[in-house]
Parts: C-alpha cells; sequence; structure tokens
DNA sequence: TGACTGTATGCTTCCATAGTGATACAGTCA
DNA sequence: TGACTGTATCACTATGGAAGCATACAGTCA
C-alpha cells in the first residue's frame, strides 16, 4: 500500500477515533437527524455537533439535504458499521483473554 | 452501545490511525520481525519504533517473545487487515464519487 | 426589508500524543 | 563481574485537534 493511501486510512480512522462522532453514527443509524434533533439528543451544543458533522461529511461517511433552513444528516457509507462491529467482536475479544489472563493463570505476569 | 464501549471502540480507532503504526503493522503482515528488524525497514529511530509497539501490544493487536537480547513481534489479531480492506473499499469508492461529482457534472456544487 | 430560526465558521484555550535525545534496563559473552 | 548489544523508558518540545463562546450566514415569514 503507498504511503498516500496509508495516510488516507489512518485518517479515516482518526475521523472513527472520536467518540462523540461515534454517538452521532450511532443516532443517525436509526435514520436521518436535523442537526437541531442531534444537538438535542447528544445533549451539546451546536457549533461542536456542526464542526462533527462536517467531519464526517467531509470524510464521506454521511450526507446532508436541505430542508428550509433545516439541515438533515444521514448515512452514506454503511460500511462504519461493519468496521465497528469487527471492533466489538475484537474487543469483546480481548476482553475474554484478558480475563483468562487474570483469573485462569494467576501466576504468569503479562510482561 | 454503551458509552463505555464507545471509549474502547474510538479509542482502537485512534490506535490505528497513525500512518507508522499502519506501516509497522503491514511489515509484520509479512511475519515476524524484532525491534531492531522494524528499525531498519521503516527507517525510523528506536525509541519511537518501541513505543509504537508497545502502543501496539496494549491495545492487543500484535504479540511479542523474547529471544535472548531481542524481541520480536507479531501480528496478533489479523483483523485490522480486514478493516483496512474495508477502509480501503470505501476510500476507493469516494474517489470514484468525487471524480464522477468532478467530471460528470461539472456545474453542480458540493454545497 | 427586518426579525427570527437553524446552521456554519472564527478564534482561543487546553489536552493528548508524536517525535527526539539521553539514559535506564535486560540478556549475553568474555 | 564488566563490556556490549538490543530494547524500553524518561523528559522535553511541538503539533493536531476538541471544546466553547461569539458571531456570521442562509432561509423563511411578517
Amino acid at each position: 500500500m503507498s504511503d498516500k493511501m496509508l495516510d488516507l486510512v489512518a485518517r479515516r480512522f482518526r475521523t472513527l477515533g472520536e467518540p462523540y462522532r461515534l454517538r452521532i453514527l450511532q443516532v443517525l443509524e436509526e435514520g436521518d437527524r436535523s442537526v437541531g434533533e442531534l444537538v438535542a439528543t447528544l445533549d451539546g451544543n451546536q457549533p461542536n455537533v456542526s464542526k462533527h458533522l462536517q467531519i464526517l461529511f467531509d470524510a464521506g461517511l454521511i450526507g446532508r439535504r436541505r430542508e428550509g433552513t433545516t439541515v438533515f444528516y444521514a448515512i452514506s457509507d454503511p460500511m462504519v458499521f461493519k468496521l465497528c462491529a469487527l471492533v466489538c467482536s475484537s474487543e469483546a475479544e480481548k476482553s475474554r483473554r484478558d480475563f483468562e489472563a487474570l483469573a485462569g493463570k494467576p501466576g504468569r505476569s503479562k510482561r
């Protein structure tokens, strides 16, 4: 993989590396939402939500449509949920390993 | 998904959000490597490589084994490559869309 | 046009983390 | 044990980016 591609991929990972943005995506998974709805749902302030939305939009993960003064955002790349599912299962697996290392072999240090 | 889980997932994404670490993983995909070998291959300085390896290790993505004074690292969670593949294909798709938006419909602004 | 609502953008502060050199530590061999 | 190699850690600087406030901008309605 080229260095440029690596940078792009890393950038995409960083986009997803923010809990607040993951929460936004999670809400949007249920359906389109306006900025105001997201602000209310996530209990955040409007400029911050707008900025995160912009970042997700630039990354191509969400799309937007305008109705009057209201802007609705929606998932445009469902890949993100596959990613999250993968990471979640991997995370669960890691927890299991960590647990077994602690419970099963108490004398064996990690290091 | 719980907030704690979201934090874990976000953290994992951030771990992968560093080009240098992706390069390390890419090299390790070909097989185990010692720290020294990685330093030589990646043309980096040793403390930096060691720190990135530690981060990947803490995340459970790589494992290590010691032989004398030498420490070998190896992929322990192949999931990362699935993640990268997903992101890559999504990235390619996005590029295609961007291109078509530019070439196919020159009059239509994104905003 | 002016007032109002909904959204985006500037600017500043602050925190997390990458890079780097010096140095500590672990293991091997004389 | 002392010298040497390979790796990890410490202390520091610098940078990216998130949060928050103020404010600008867009669209609607009187």
